[in-house]
DNA sequence: AAAACGAGCAACCGCAGGGCC
DNA sequence: AGGCCCTGCGGTTGCTCGTTT
């Protein structure tokens, strides 16, 4: 199947995005929801290639961004997922929420790796990376413990799994048991037709990415900004979020059989990602268990546990990653 | 003060998979 | 059934900025 260059035309730009194409860009987005990218170059007049935009879009525009530095419990769920799911970013992002597939990439190739190696060499036992120990342990005696706990993990899991969809009628929306995170009303895209419909906020938008933007669009083009600012309202960055929310809204309707007492699995995942410790402080309406595409309930975001049908029930993998959390303080985690 | 170096990060590239016709 | 198109993912590149010499 030989695929022509996407990104390959004349007069297609790369590099860098500027403040106005990121305003173009969000503006399109809000009306239509991210979806067809290979219309939004086209109906935008933006240079540059659908891929491009789709890249722009989930990895810095995207609304619900958390950047800047990651924290100890998300460089210890860094650790440990990857030497669960090795470099299967995307999967990893599934779990830390706010964080983008390359985000998590970009801090493993340039620091984790590093400190782990680091660490490695530095024990001449060669003992430890993500997985915890108590005492020196030998790369073999690792990766067996490795194994059984992955065979461990599994086998919970599929327990678990069918206590869980015995269990399954309380099949809450998301949407339902967080709408309490905002008391507007806010336009949602169907993930069928892209059509907006209203429902109650699952997905609050991060007004700080795009606040953000603008504010270094303003710093450079003072005139063009505050015009681009009016426009990008509020209601706009709501109806962004509604846009964004397809993907959530797509999880609830049309992945039944992942619905298992998603209520639980909400309370489960925020106890697992000690969302009290993060910081929301830029952004209150965000919800941290519905990021779109950071959500473990996603499709194409799951581990590959799932690959047996099972869905991933979070208490199990929140004690399993975090049961000798406190022997990774030892190690300077 | 300036050049060299390194780290961090945004963006690009190419492949794979899935859906549609 | 097979080809085409679109999207998602992971590896890699290259730019920017801070630090060191």
């Amino acid at each position: 199947m030989g695929r022509p260059p996407c990104c390959d035309k004349e007069g297609v730009k790369k590099g860098p995005w500027t403040p106005e194409e990121d305003i173009i860009l969000v503006s399109y987005i809000q009306e239509h929801g991210p979806s067809n990218w290979k219309a939004v170059p086209a109906n935008t007049g933006l240079s540059r290639c659908s891929k491009s935009c789709r890249l722009r879009w989930t990895n810095y525009l995207r609304p619900g961004i958390k950047r800047g530095n990651f924290t100890d419990q998300e460089e210890k769920m860094i650790i440990h997922l990857q030497a669960l799911l090795g470099n299967r970013w995307a999967a990893i992002a599934a779990y830390l929420p706010q964080r983008t597939d390359n985000d998590i990439k970009n801090y493993w190739n340039t620091y984790l790796k590093k400190k782990l190696n680091k660490l490695e060499a530095g024990s001449d036992q060669g003992h430890n990376i993500g997985v915890s120990v108590s005492q020196p342990m030998s790369r073999g005696q690792w990766e067996r413990r490795l194994q059984t706990d992955i065979r461990m993990a599994k086998r919970a899991l599929i327990e678990a799994l069918s206590s869980n969809k015995a269990s399954s009628s309380s099949t809450l929306l998301l949407a339902e048991s967080n709408s309490n995170l905002s008391s507007e009303n806010s336009i949602f895209y169907n993930s069928n037709t892209n059509k907006p419909t209203t429902q109650s906020m699952c997905y609050a938008s991060s007004a700080d990415n795009i606040a953000r933007l603008l504010k270094g669009w303003m710093k450079n083009t003072p005139k063009l900004a505050s015009c681009a600012a009016s426009a990008v309202t509020q209601n706009s960055f709501n109806n962004l979020a509604g846009a964004d929310t397809a993907f959530s809204e797509g999880i609830t309707t049309t992945k039944g059989s992942t619905s298992t007492s998603t209520v639980e699995l909400s309370e489960t995942f925020d106890s697992l990602f000690g969302y009290e410790s993060l910081d929301y402080s830029s952004n209150s309406e965000f919800s941290p268990s519905l990021s779109p595409e950071a959500t473990p309930f996603q499709d194409e975001s799951k581990p590959d546990i799932t690959a047996d049908g099972i869905d991933m029930p979070f208490s199990l993998l929140e004690k399993w990653l975090l049961d000798d959390a406190a022997c990774q303080e030892k190690l300077g985690f």
